[in-house]
RNA sequence: GGGAGCAUAGCUCAGCUGGUUCAGAGCAUCUGCCUUACAAGCAGAGGGUCAGGGGUUCGAAUCCCUUUGCUCCCACCA
């Protein structure tokens, strides 16, 4: 074939994900093999790629692809995620900007809208991960919203509700105004913010006396029902214990309290309180039987419970209070203030405490199992400091919030009941049924289903089990094959609304843990080290980096700059260092592919010497990268493939066997050059899937395997042999001096040299081919003489010479001599050191003690052969 | 407020159970090469008090204590 002469990814990356495809090389069934699994995290429906998809996608292709090289049979089951809130909100600004109001619409109106907006744009994320090589067993492909995974989640449901684990209550949820629905705990971000302490004037009633409270929320003074001082604190001691107090602006008498939450420090150690927003009042409230008033609408403007302000937004109202009490001279000062304030993950909105009505899941019995799992390592944690993050959230669960108030999802099967109560039931028929068993008069008109949806996660912590059906049909052949998956690849940022849920269920509805190992990615930041977020515009679209540096480039930079649980600093550079790195592989080919048999040709000695080292190279290398991916140090483990392919495979042992110019080679040589390049092309694909399939399929090293997706992995069958790496070493040490005596004497390459050598044990004769080739050397002969006008230098402590006539400088040569010597002198004297140290010597083990006699005896022998060296220059 | 982690070359990071010439790699920089596979390349070079201090040890980048700086998680005193 002939070969552009760089490599172009955009060429052939669409040609070989098709082949992959049409050859269902992808595709998973059961069988006799041993099962590998891993579940993609499912992205948001409507989403679309970004970097942080790239490092997790790309990471579990690794796994997959070399799972599938060794023989397993892997599965990567890919899908998305319906993303309640998120997805929601998208379909409503959609429908907005088409004058649509949502409020408009019939709950089976505006799912329409959304399924048409699913369809439209779902699955364009899964569209692009193919871009990346993702090798998704498509087929499989689920959706957390589809009819399968939707049953599961209703059963589910309905198996907790009656095992007693759900129920249904009045709690201080966080409310989210802008989406107009409860969130859970999790979906809470807290931020530091900017805000005011304002300090407001209660007036003691039949006094004309003021008790100061610092507030920084003004506007809930239309809920306060209470006014709360420490029972210690002196500065209010005076108060009647029946005291009460005025509230500002609104007028009404509320009581004074005294508890000792309240903090004496903080402001003017005086609280007021609103038990329906605020957490902690909300508990004062119910210790003391206070009043609950919600001032609030569910879109966070002012209700009329209270008959001011009403309609107007909460911040707003906050503004014009502020006003309205200075006028009234009710404000005694304002201070700036920073404090914590929650945000709605989703919407960005200020989060509202909010008294509702909600469903709970109870988490204390669900969480043991779980906990267990990753404590002792039954579920392994990648990097493992992430247990203690892990149980310390899991040590203190809270019951999980798990309505919502949209339409976009799993709707509660709850039905109520006319007359009060409600029954829990997969199908509105079964419902009907536990209905009748309570009032046999009623019929299916007279039930009315609940109107909430489950928080998306309630379907997300099911993943593992609901994309093979598992909770439908508990002992169908794929869920018991496939489950447990084996890795699970994922930020750290989700460890607790998923990985730590999917444990739960898991063990709930398995009683099986849900993968073997948690491989933590970072978050991909810029090189600043700011996070990549739309807002900034600091991340890249990985199309179009994929579209520059290719895909196989943008794993690289993905694969090169992560290890697990850090974030990643992503440079544009190291895409570009990728696509260099394809464009070296296809070039060895290319020289490969180039040179010309001659079946009659002799191997010669330096190519037998070059196999005789490099398939000890290989074989070490292959056990470093086995031991690395077993680690999961997968950026570990690519660097040392990276490093084997350029500069041992390309810099060294290409240079080895190469012919001369337009010369051929003999077949033996060629063979195993092409078999190390076959090696080499399976090490990579895992890693570089697109280049190593192209020229894995003109190589053809194996007719009746397809493709490389499929050919195996090598493996480490035996021991490397050290002694042979070792002595080889000391040959590319004398090349290397060779090439300096060169560069410093401005000797061409072309220019043939002689070396000449005072024979000794560390000479090795056996590569003196090599040597040969690789310096450019008409001879090589070994002298018993120093030779004062040549250029000289010590391998180990063997002394060579490259004749000059004349070139030499002595007195540069000399100082370059005395510099080594110093230095090994220094080296010996620290080394005679320890070894006359009697208690190093007594309490160091055997092996270390023998290493300090070998680099004293090295030592000695080098500075024997630098005196020399001086000796003849002299 | 509680907890975890990090600090090694200009940058990004390796350095695994303390022990080789242990102070490394890649990128960047500098020097010399368009040498017929590759300038997206080749051959070289410079560059670090392993954050500061103390300790344990025959021996510390590595273990312990401490100071400083940064990051993250949890909690949420109005």
């Amino acid at each position: 074939m002939q070969l552009a002469d760089k490599y172009l990814p955009e060429t052939i990356e669409q040609k070989w994900y098709d082949f992959w495809i049409d050859n269902n090389l992808f595709h998973s069934e059961p069988d006799e093999r041993e099962p590998y699994t891993i579940v993609i995290p499912p992205p948001n429906v409507t989403g679309m790629l970004h970097m942080g998809h790239m490092l997790n996608n790309t990471l579990q292709d690794v796994l997959v692809r070399r799972a599938r090289m060794q023989g397993k049979n892997a599965c990567w089951v890919p899908g998305t995620d319906h993303a309640s809130i998120a997805t929601e909100a998208k379909v409503v600004a959609k429908l907005k900007a088409e004058g649509i109001d949502k409020s408009s619409l019939t709950r089976e109106e505006f799912l329409k809208h959304a399924w048409e907006w699913k369809e439209k744009h779902g699955g364009i994320i899964l569209q692009q991960l193919r871009k990346l090589g993702a090798s998704c067993d498509w087929e499989r492909t689920c959706f957390t919203m589809d009819e399968a995974r939707s049953a599961g989640v209703i059963k589910v449901f309905v198996d907790l509700f009656r095992k007693g684990r759900i129920y249904r209550g009045v709690r201080m949820v966080n409310w989210d105004p802008s989406a107009q629905t409860a969130l859970s705990d999790e979906e809470v971000v807290y931020k530091e913010s900017q805000g005011k302490l304002y300090y407001l004037r209660y007036q003691v009633e039949g006094s004309d006396k003021y008790i100061v409270v610092a507030t920084t929320r003004p506007e809930t003074i239309l809920g306060d029902t209470a006014l709360c001082v420490n029972p210690n604190d002196e500065r209010y001691k005076w108060l009647a214990d029946d005291a009460r107090v005025i509230v500002p602006l609104v007028g009404r008498s509320i009581p004074v309290i005294r508890d000792e939450y309240v903090d004496l420090e903080f402001g003017t150690g005086a609280l007021k309180v609103t038990p329906a927003h605020d957490v902690n009042d909300y508990m004062l409230g119910e210790k003391f039987g206070l009043e609950a008033i919600d001032i609030f609408n569910d879109n966070g403007t002012i209700n009329d419970k209270v008959g001011m302000y009403v309609g107007m937004e909460r911040f707003e109202c906050r503004r014009v209070i502020e006003g309205d009490l200075a006028a009234a001279n009710l404000l005694e000062k304002v201070e700036p203030y920073t404090n914590n304030v929650g945000f709605s993950e989703r919407t960005g909105v200020a989060i509202e405490p909010k008294l509702s009505m909600q469903w709970f899941l109870s988490m204390e019995e669900l969480a043991k199992p779980a906990t267990t799992a990753v404590l002792e390592d039954i579920i392994k944690f990648v990097p493992a400091k992430y247990k203690n993050t892990y149980r310390h959230w899991m040590d203190n669960i809270k019951d999980w919030c798990i309505s919502r108030q949209l339409w976009w999802g799993q709707r509660i099967p709850a039905y109520y009941l006319p007359k009060g109560g409600y029954v829990v039931a997969e199908t509105a028929e079964e419902a009907l049924a536990l209905a009748q068993e309570k009032d046999a008069s009623l019929t299916m008109a007279d039930l009315r289903q609940d109107e909430d949806v489950l928080d998306t996660w309630f379907s997300s912590w099911l993943w593992p089990i609901s994309v093979f059906d598992g909770l439908r049909y508990p002992n169908n052949p794929e869920i018991e094959y496939y489950y447990p998956t084996n890795d699970l690849v994922t930020g750290p940022d989700i460890i607790f609304f998923w990985v730590a849920r999917m444990i739960m269920a898991g063990y709930e509805w398995r009683n099986e843990k849900p993968f073997g190992n948690v491989y933590f990615t970072g978050i991909v930041r810029d090189k600043l080290g700011r996070k990549m977020s739309k807002q900034l515009g600091n991340s890249p679209d990985p199309l179009d980096l994929i579209a520059k540096y290719g895909a196989d480039g943008m794993r690289v930079a993905m694969l090169m700059s992560t290890s697990a649980g850090n974030d990643v600093m992503f440079d544009e550079a190291l895409c570009e260092q990728g696509r260099n790195f394809g464009n070296k592989i296809w070039n060895a080919y290319r020289l490969i592919n180039m040179w010309e048999v001659d079946e009659k040709l002799e191997q010669s000695e330096a190519c037998r010497e070059a196999i005789e080292w490099f398939d000890e190279v290989m074989t070490e290398r292959v056990a470093r990268i086995d031991r690395d991916m077993e680690q999961y140090r997968i950026s570990e483990a690519f660097t040392e493939l990276y490093r084997l392919f350029w500069d041992d495979f390309s810099g060294w042992y290409l240079e080895m066997v190469k012919p001369a110019y337009q010369q051929p080679a003999d077949a033996k040589t060629i063979a195993r050059t092409k078999h190390y390049f076959d090696m080499l092309l399976r090490l990579l694909h895992p890693f570089m899937p697109f280049i190593t399939e192209e020229i894995w399929q003109d190589l053809k090293p194996e007719a009746d395997v397809k493709s490389i997706v499929i050919a195996r992995q090598p493996a480490a069958d035996r021991e490397a042999n050290e002694q042979i790496l070792a002595r080889f070493t000391l040959a590319q040490e004398a090349i290397s001096a060779i090439r300096n005596v060169r560069k410093q004497k401005n000797i061409a390459q072309k220019e043939p040299l002689t070396l000449n050598y005072i024979a000794d044990e560390n000479y090795p004769a056996e590569y003196a081919a090599v040597i040969e080739k690789m310096g450019n050397l008409k001879q090589i002969e070994a002298v018993t003489e120093k030779d004062s006008t040549a250029a000289a230098f010590i391998i180990k402590t063997t002394q060579y010479f490259i004749p000059m006539e004349g070139k030499i400088d002595r007195e540069a040569e000399l100082k370059k001599l005395a510099e080594d010597l110093t230095y090994y002198e220094g080296f010996l004297s620290s080394v005679m050191k320890k070894l006359s140290n009697e208690r190093f010597v007594s309490s160091a083990p055997e092996k270390v003690v023998a290493n300090e006699r070998a680099k004293q005896a090295d030592a000695e022998a080098k500075i024997a052969a630098i005196k020399e060296q001086m000796a003849a220059l002299q």
